[in-house]
DNA sequence: GAACATCTGTTATTCTTAAAACAGAAATGG
DNA sequence: CCATTTCTGTTTTAAGAATAACAGATGTTC
């Protein structure tokens, strides 16, 4: 009832937590406290409980958190109990290793569905999807529920694709091509853009040895 | 001077920012607003104005932003002024894709190096690299600077991965397996993790039809 | 050359997120 | 069974980031 509006930053801690829980479980761990948690996970006790809190009252106190059940709480916040279906647009190099990477991860998010522009990749087989051209997206989608869609395609080409894909009725997009895309307000975009990821960590390698003086303000008197 | 600490969301932007900046370059656009960045970036133009002020006044009032001198700024603030050399472990799909993906992107960031613990990956070629023995890792690492490592091998073998790399003296990780290194303080490490954004992107999908109800958020209610 | 429009850099304000503090429930151990 | 420890959920406080507001340059137009 109460429509509270939870921060991205909470959303995207919570497969965090869930990935690590997994792993208790398969560990054969019980319980977990907020505080094993976050020594794990590098993350502060305190932020992890208020995190979980805001979803309802999962731990005990005095004891922790019942794994399981937290595994099954998590899921069904993410919507992970209920079949979610991916597709995927651009069949290279980049859009295989997806394909690989996904599959074992949860039985309900999936890849059922992978298209390509290229005559040469169409037909061709990853993970035993045949790859599908473009023109079968629309009804692909639609008669697949695909509810999500990946581009993996070259800078170019995204915002085509990504509009192919708002027009199919997905309702949400990971795109791997380093541009903004422009969608609907209603379509959650996310941009995992690992261009930007390796240029920002540039930022905070030490200045070069040969005594560049860097003569700005920013200069950072940090040498090894 | 200012020993002041820029934050990290800032420095995220830099290179969203530099990227749209080589685009209107090519387009042989001179000058820009930081209203018209905010427009095609879908940020604010103060944020923009002020990040680009951490740094220096590079802008002119009443034009906007001259796009050569901003660019080499920019380059010259993410250090790709200079040469950064980058080293790969996992000659996978997902190595291969980043390989070739960053090939074109920036001459002074090269991957000079690629890395596989398996033989039936070693000696073979990625875009004229030699896939070297993670025997060969520290020695190579050493003698052709290697200051970023990239990570994309299976979650179990990712901390060690990390440690060979931290040992051998890289200053930073780019790390696309799903688990959370433990590095020393000064290594900077960047998640570049899809199946967390995978995820977290299902949290904001429509909840299921015939459960229309959403009453509460801890509820319970889920049915498929 | 004065009036107007443009656009930056900086300061002020609002909004958001993280951290710390704490009361209360659950278990444990003598 | 009482004291102590553990650990949550919530409230309070602090920190941080985004947005808005505005003064000061610059250019343009008539």
């Amino acid at each position: 009832m109460k429509t509270l509006k939870i921060s991205e930053a909470v959303v995207r801690r919570l497969p965090i937590y869930l990935r690590h829980l997994l792993e208790l479980k398969q560990r054969e761990v019980l319980t977990v406290s907020s505080q094993d948690l976050g020594q794990k996970l590098d993350l502060n006790p305190a932020q992890i409980r208020k995190d979980l809190a805001y979803f309802g009252d999962f731990g005990r106190k005095g004891i922790g958190y019942d794994v399981s059940y937290l595994i099954e709480q998590i899921k069904h916040i993410l919507k992970l109990d209920q079949k979610v279906h991916v597709g995927l647009v651009g069949a290279g190099k980049l859009g295989h290793a997806l394909c690989n990477y996904t599959v074992y991860l949860n039985d309900n998010m999936k890849i059922v569905a992978v298209f390509d522009a290229q005559p040469s990749k169409i037909n061709t087989t990853i993970n035993n999807l045949r790859v599908q051209p473009m023109e079968e997206l629309q009804s692909t989608v639609i008669n697949n529920r695909i509810r999500i869609g990946i581009i993996t395609v070259p800078a170019l080409e995204a915002q085509q694709v990504a509009d192919q894909f708002v027009e199919a009725g997905v309702e949400a997009i990971l795109n791997f091509a380093p541009v903004i895309l422009k969608v609907p307000a209603h379509i959650r975009v996310h941009t995992a853009d690992f261009t930007t990821d390796l240029f920002s960590l540039a930022y905070y390698l030490q200045d070069d040895e040969e005594g560049k003086d860097l003569v700005t303000h920013d200069d950072n008197i940090n040498r090894t």
